[in-house]
DNA sequence: TTGAAAGCGGTACCAA
DNA sequence: TTGGTACCGCTTTCAA
């Protein structure tokens, strides 16, 4: 049914080799002979297959990418990021998506070697790094975006976690809380990072670090504002409730404005908040959302850059660790003081 | 590098064909050489070459999508419904967003249609239906996702957008509001459909239709609500505002809030806004937006399980329609009424 | 129950 | 400049 480099071949009277040499633009043949057959491939509207090509070559040109989720804003851009690169470097993308589910995880990645993808850009949820020794076993590139693993020297794309904790901590110091807490996930690189920066701008500010106000949840459950929602509600139910809370990433932020609200306190007034990650719609939120922006597209980008190097390189590269600065975006849910915030 | 067919058959001294047998459960195998084979398998942790298989099957297993915007929550929310299914059906997905830019998109399916993927999945932002012709002489199946065509008796998964446009237009209605404006896309199957129920609403409800209010305009500047921003400045311009307006999407709509409030305008009380599409994040908005929920991740779970029948399917099939029935979901963005709304 | 041979649609190497 | 041959890893067919 469909056109292939044999058809064009016996149509033309030549070898199916220098139709090959057209296709892929080589020097060593005749203007005419390379006139006739690119023309016979436009009036066939010939297709290369790139199964065939991928098999002999041993490239697909396809990458794969596993986030936690595709609906979470941030790992929406970061994806937006990595398919607009690979589209002008003529790469594919195959995504997957772990749910926040370690299991299914590894079986994305499993399936995706099995697909000799040419590279595997991965935002991990998982605890160990099993599945990654697997991956350099196949000898196949990848690289870990925005969480990584202590121990496993991978190349790796993200933020600097402890200055984001740092950042958002002092900037609720800043605006006068003086009882603060932090909300976010177990076991990600993430979530550890920040909830250090957290402690450290605290002991830094010569303030006590209290154990109830640090709520580390998996968010399995849900949406991730579920799991924020739940764990205010913890924060609210203590004899001394905090006043100012640093999120983990803005979905957690949203489920505790929530329950904040549901109490009937006010944000900021009462509570402030910050989250990192800055999605898209957190200026459009009920209370507007501080956040500390992570560039999630530029994050994106780059993971497909360092990947799309990776798969060029002849010999096998030592790990680089690309770290995208970190910027504080404040908006109403964390501004006590009377500047006006823009609409950034 | 990677275990091979060969090398298993090597290694025991049966034949490539047995091998191959015995990985694709065949029964014409004696047990005692299925069960060598698995334990040779399991040690040498193979994994076979999909693109090899790939090749002489003719069968990639890999399905495409391409969306106008993988950061638009409803495009995220059917990718999600897409990828589950498939996951569970052992088919990997392709995924291209097309940046709401038509020439993109046809990139994108001249891409996937050389990569052999098995069918494609498409949320259009084209005008015509050349690509779709181009789709149909290589005999791929393919899947309208959302967006249809007039003359183009296609697969389609989506929604009855004239029942959203009137649903929308008469629940403004019930709430009191009296000059009703309209604000959508132009050429998209959705803008004009649901266009058409929302100028039904109106000539039932026997009220004018004024084209001051109705106002449509392509979105390639940027995330929607943008789009939305702008159009709704236009609005308030006029001399007499509209007190109620009905959104093509959520996007649209949360650009629409932030005018009307950045124009010292009260929602709803002096105007009521409702969307389409109920977003992930629409409760939590600025103003909790109402929507009409279409069920984006059934959408998208029924597009994958319709391409797949076509993919199974010996013979062509003649294309089905699947219409998913919208649903209003009212928050305070409409809401004059006294009743509470919930948190849904 | 097993396997030899042919071939899927390309590319690589080297000789003509 | 051109093309014969081998082969990428697997499946299919059919004979043993």
């Amino acid at each position: 049914m469909a056109v292939r480099l044999k058809d064009i071949a016996r149509d033309l009277g030549v070898s199916v080799v220098t139709v090959s040499k057209v296709l892929r633009n080589h020097e060593d043949i005749s203007t005419e002979t390379r006139d006739r057959v690119l023309k016979r491939m436009k009036e066939l509207n010939y297709q290369p297959n790139l199964a065939a090509r991928a098999l002999v070559t041993g490239r697909s040109h396809l990458m794969g990418l596993v986030v936690p989720d595709l609906v979470h804003p941030f790992f929406a851009q970061v994806a937006k990021g990595v398919s607009s690169v690979l589209r002008n470097r003529g790469y594919g993308l195959v995504i997957a998506s772990s749910e926040e589910d370690p299991d299914l995880e590894r079986q994305e990645i499993g399936q995706m070697l099995a697909r000799r993808l040419d590279g595997l850009l991965i935002a991990s949820t998982q605890w160990t790094v099993e599945s990654f020794r697997k991956i350099e076993e196949q000898q196949r590139p990848y690289v870990l975006v925005d969480r990584k693993f202590n121990g496993l020297p991978a190349n790796f794309v993200g933020s600097d976690d402890v200055a984001i904790g740092r950042m958002a901590t002092t900037h609720l110091l800043e605006n006068g809380c003086k009882r603060l807490a932090y909300i976010g996930g177990e076991h990600v690189s993430t979530a550890i990072e920040r909830l250090e920066g957290f402690r450290g701008a605290l002991t830094s500010a010569g303030l006590p670090i209290s154990n109830e106000y640090i709520v580390c949840r998996p968010h399995y459950d849900d949406a991730g504002d579920v799991t924020g929602y739940k764990a205010a509600k913890e924060l609210l139910a203590l004899t001394s409730i905090p006043d100012g809370i640093f999120c983990n990433n803005d979905p957690l932020a949203m489920g505790v404005m929530d329950a904040i609200l549901e109490a009937g306190l006010r944000i900021p007034e009462d509570i402030c908040i910050i989250g990192a990650g800055n999605v898209r719609y957190a200026g459009a939120l009920r209370v507007p959302l501080s956040s500390i922006d992570q560039d999630s597209a530029l994050l994106g980008s780059r993971s497909a850059e360092l990947a799309l190097s990776l798969v060029q390189a002849k010999t096998p590269q030592r790990p680089k660790q690309i770290i995208i600065p970190p910027q504080l975006v404040v908006r109403q849910s964390s501004m006590r003081s009377t500047v006006q915030a823009g609409r950034p």
